[in-house]
DNA sequence: GCACTCCGCTATTGATTTTGTAGCAACACT
DNA sequence: AGTGTTGCTACAAAATCAATAGCGGAGTGC
């Protein structure tokens, strides 16, 4: 290779950690999909989990657990779950990717079959 | 609960499918970690390896075998991995996703410990 | 009170994924 | 030829996830 390290922090933006906290906890299985699924309102653990294509609730639960410890979804009595206002500002952030994903598939999988 | 579901397809934003491959393909370790780690530039297999704490060689290789196969990272001769125009254009939308960690950390974390 | 339903959540067992370490073949440079 | 780096693979151990069944609690109707 011609230089062995060009990373050296470009843009300003990183100071650290806290995203590679929140990169690794988006990063399990069913996490990103499960605050996708409360894009419209509370749900329900089984709702969810019905949402979810029927994940095992083992993981379900898991992954609920550790969103709540993060404060971006909570546990509402007698309405299920709900994102926080931190997670719906999450979300918000993310609600873009829906329109890139079709980019995406659009782009992506028709050269390849 | 009140209802059975609430779901219904609410903001007309979600016409299917292409979200939940793209959720399930960054929703498995270190793919987001990885996209996020070429930021900057083109990085090594060895450089990715090392930015992303140490990751082993199989999921690493793993995952750059999907994000290759997806086309949102290219392995340019002699200048390792480097996001294609359309994972850079999935990175951008991600880029707030900084600022967000940030006070995502503030707000939580002092809270808990 | 008593069945009925749905809630959030757990137990357990087996499959899958991730980890950790070692090492390969290919290419470049000297 | 010798050294160093590249992308990538093998393989066993550990952690995670999947799938099914079921628990205790709370609301509803009788």
């Amino acid at each position: 290779m011609v230089e062995p390290r060009p990373r050296r922090t470009v843009r300003g933006s990183m100071t650290g950690r806290p995203v590679m906290a929140l990169l690794d906890l988006l990063g399990r299985r069913w996490a990103l999909r499960v605050i996708w699924e409360l894009r419209d309102g509370w749900l329900t653990s089984r709702q969810l989990r019905e949402a979810c294509d029927d994940v095992s609730p083992t993981v379900l639960q898991a992954r609920l657990s550790e969103l709540r410890a993060a404060g971006l979804i909570a546990l509402q009595h007698r309405h299920g779950y709900e994102l926080t206002p931190l997670g719906r500002e999450l979300l918000d952030q993310f609600l873009p990717i829906n329109a890139f994903a079709e980019r995406w598939a659009a782009e992506t999988l028709p050269e390849k079959g």
